[in-house]
DNA sequence: CTGTTAGCGCCTTCAC
DNA sequence: GTGAAGGCGCTAACAG
C-alpha cells in the first residue's frame, strides 16, 4: 500500500474511496480509475473484480476530486430571474436536455430569490466551467464582464458585447408582422403595452410595432409602460376602462399582460376583439384556452436553451466567441383576439 | 515559495490560484484562505493586501478544491421528471430559494430528457451532499435505496420507506372534501379521471373520491385511466362525447386534464357545469382564466420545495431521517365549474 | 495490461 | 497574527 489510507472495516459504508475499492479488489487505484473511466483497456477479469468491489462497497466517487484532477467541473451554470410562467421553464428544459447530452451537470441560480445576487453568481462561477445568463438586465453588466474574463459566458435574449456572446429569438421582424396584421384589420389606434427599456427583447418588439406603422405611413403612439405581470395588466386595463387611454387594439409585450388585460376588459363588458383587439407574445398555454383565442407569437424557447448550452460547451472547448447574436426564428400564431374570424 | 507553482506573468488571467494571490500579496496561502473564509482574524493591513491581490488578479476560487478539502460539496441535488406546467416550476423555485438561504447550490436533473436516468442520478450523487427526488415512480426504487446508503435522500410527494424520508402535500382529505362538494351539488354520476396507480398523489385523490361517496352511502365508479396531459384529456373528452362514458361530473387528477376536457366539451356545445361539472387539482394559472372558472385544489408547492431543501440540509447535518411523511395542508378553491353560482 | 508517483487547488492543524 | 506542511480523492503520465 502506498499511503496509509483507511481501509478500516467501517470505512465501508461511510466513505468508500478509490483506495478502498482498489484493495478490496486487490488492484491499484489506477486500475480502478481505468475501469471506471472506461478509457484504457483493462483485462476483463480484473475489470470484473473491480466492478464487484465497487458494487459491494457501494462506491460513489467524489466528483470534486475528479474535477480537481481533470481541471474541469463538467458543469454549466444557468442564471435565470425566476421560473413562473412557461417561458423560463421551457428554456431551462431545453438547456438541461442539451447539457445532459453533453454530459454536463447544470447548476441553477434564480436571482429573484436572492438578496445578494452578485455573491450568488460569484459562488456559481466557483463550481462550473461556463455560465449562461438570462438578459443583461438581470445581473450587473460589470459582474458579467468580470466573469467573462475567467469563464465563458453567454447571454440569453440579450445583446452581444465585449466578447460576450448572445443567443436570442428573433423579435423585430415578427413584431412588425404581428403589428402589421393588427393594423391590416383596420385598427388605427393601436397601443403598445410594455416597457421598451426593460430589455432588448421588448425593445425590439416595440421597434417592430413602430416599423409596422411606418410601413403603412401611420403614426404610432408612445408605449404604455408596464411590467410583464398579471397585476400590471389588470392595473392598465382599469385605467383603460376609466378612460385614461383610448385604443382599438393592444399589442402587449407578453401573453400574461395580454391575458390579464383581456379578462379584465371582458369582465367589464367589453367585447374582444369587437371593441378592442388584443395580441400578446410567447404563446403560453392559456393563450389557446381563452375565448377568443389569443393571437400571439411563439418563440422557440426550448431550442434557445439548447443553443445556449451548446455554445457554452463549445466555448469551453476553446472555440472563440461569436460577435454576432445568434437569432432563432419565431412564428406568428393567429387566433381570433386580433379580429380574425374563427375557423369553424 | 513552498512549491514551484507557476507565478509566471501570464498565469495572470488564465489560472489565478490561491498561490498566485498569495505571492502577489506577499503572504502565505494560509492567510489568503483565512481572509477569504473570514473565519479567523487577520490583521486589517494584510487583509487589504490580500483583497487587493484578489481583485487585481480576478481570482475565482476552484470550488472542487474546496469541496475536496472540506469534504462537502455544499450542493443539493434535485431530480424532477420535467418542468412543463406550473407545478414543478413552483416546486423548484421553492427548493432553490431555500437552498440559497442555506448557502447550497442546486444541481438539477430532469429525468424525462434522459435516456439513461440511472446514470444521470449516479453522476449527480457524485457532486452533491444530498438528493431530493420527485415521486417514487420517476426513478427505480432500488436506485433510490442504493443512493440512500451513501447520501441523504428525500422523496417529494411520495411515501416514506426504508429510512427514506418523504415530504408531501395533503391529498386524501382535500380530495374527499372536493368530491363531497361536487356530490352535494346533487351530481350522482361522478367519474374520476386519472390513474390511481401512477403514484401515491393520484392514489390518494382517488381514495378521497371513494371516501366522499362512502360518506354519503353512494356507489363510486371505477376510475377512468388517463395520464396527466392535455392530449389525454382531449382523447377522453372525445370518448365521452361519443357516448362511451356517461357522467354529470368529472373529478380530474389535475388541472391540465380538467381544462383540456372542459374546453373540448364546450367546443362541442356542452354546457359546463350545466350538463356536466368539472373539477381539477393544482390551481394552475389557467384555472382562473377559463369560463367557468375551474374549481380545484391549491397545493403549497413552493413550501413543499422549501421543505425538501430544508430536510436535506438537516439530514446532511446529521439529523436522523423522519419515518413519517411530512404533510403540508392544501386548500379547496371553489369557482364555478363545479356548479356553484358565480359570485357577482 | 497494471502499478507508482506526482500533482490538481484549497483547508487546516501545528508551530512560531 | 502568520507560515509550513500534510492531506482531501482522483487522474494521468511514466515505467514496467
Amino acid at each position: 500500500m502506498a499511503k496509509q489510507h483507511p481501509a478500516s472495516p467501517e470505512a465501508r459504508s461511510a466513505g468508500a474511496t478509490i483506495y478502498s475499492v482498489a484493495d478490496h479488489a486487490g488492484v491499484s487505484i489506477a486500475t480502478v480509475s481505468r475501469v471506471l473511466q472506461g478509457a484504457t483497456v483493462v483485462a476483463e477479469a480484473t475489470r470484473q473484480k473491480v466492478l464487484t468491489a465497487v458494487e459491494e462497497l457501494g462506491y460513489v466517487p467524489t466528483g470534486a476530486a475528479r474535477s480537481l484532477a481533470v481541471r474541469h467541473h463538467e458543469a454549466h451554470g444557468l442564471v435565470l430571474p425566476e421560473l413562473s410562467g412557461p417561458y423560463y421553464a421551457e428554456l431551462l428544459m431545453g438547456f438541461e436536455a442539451r447539457a445532459a447530452e453533453l454530459a454536463q451537470s447544470v447548476v441553477l441560480v434564480l436571482t429573484n430569490s436572492r438578496t445578494d445576487m452578485a455573491a450568488a453568481v460569484r459562488q456559481l462561477a466557483t463550481r462550473v466551467d461556463a455560465i449562461a445568463v438570462f438578459g443583461s438586465a438581470a445581473i450587473p453588466a460589470d459582474l458579467v464582464r468580470l466573469l467573462r474574463a475567467k469563464k465563458p459566458v453567454v447571454v440569453i435574449a440579450g445583446e452581444p458585447q465585449d466578447g460576450i456572446e448572445a443567443v436570442a429569438a428573433e423579435n423585430l421582424e415578427s413584431a412588425r408582422e404581428l403589428a402589421g396584421h393588427v393594423l391590416d384589420h383596420g385598427r388605427r389606434r393601436a397601443l403598445f403595452v410594455g416597457d421598451p427599456d426593460s430589455g432588448p427583447d421588448i425593445r425590439n418588439r416595440y421597434d417592430g410595432y413602430l416599423a409596422a406603422h411606418r410601413d403603412r405611413g401611420l403614426d404610432a403612439a408612445e408605449p404604455v409602460l408596464a411590467r410583464l405581470s398579471e397585476a400590471d395588466g389588470t392595473a392598465f386595463a382599469q385605467r383603460l376602462l376609466a378612460g385614461e387611454h383610448e385604443a382599438d387594439a393592444l399589442m402587449c409585450a407578453n401573453d400574461e399582460l395580454a391575458l390579464s388585460i383581456m379578462t379584465t376588459l371582458q369582465d367589464a363588458g367589453r367585447d374582444v376583439p369587437g371593441d378592442i383587439a388584443i395580441v400578446g407574445w410567447d404563446d403560453v398555454m392559456t393563450a389557446r384556452y381563452v375565448r377568443p383565442g389569443l393571437t400571439t407569437v411563439r418563440q422557440p424557447v426550448h431550442e434557445l436553451g439548447a443553443l445556449a448550452a451548446d455554445r457554452l460547451h463549445e466555448l469551453v472547448g476553446g472555440e472563440p466567441p461569436r460577435t454576432y447574436a445568434q437569432m432563432l426564428p419565431t412564428r406568428l400564431v393567429v387566433r381570433t383576439s386580433c379580429g380574425c374570424l374563427p375557423v369553424t
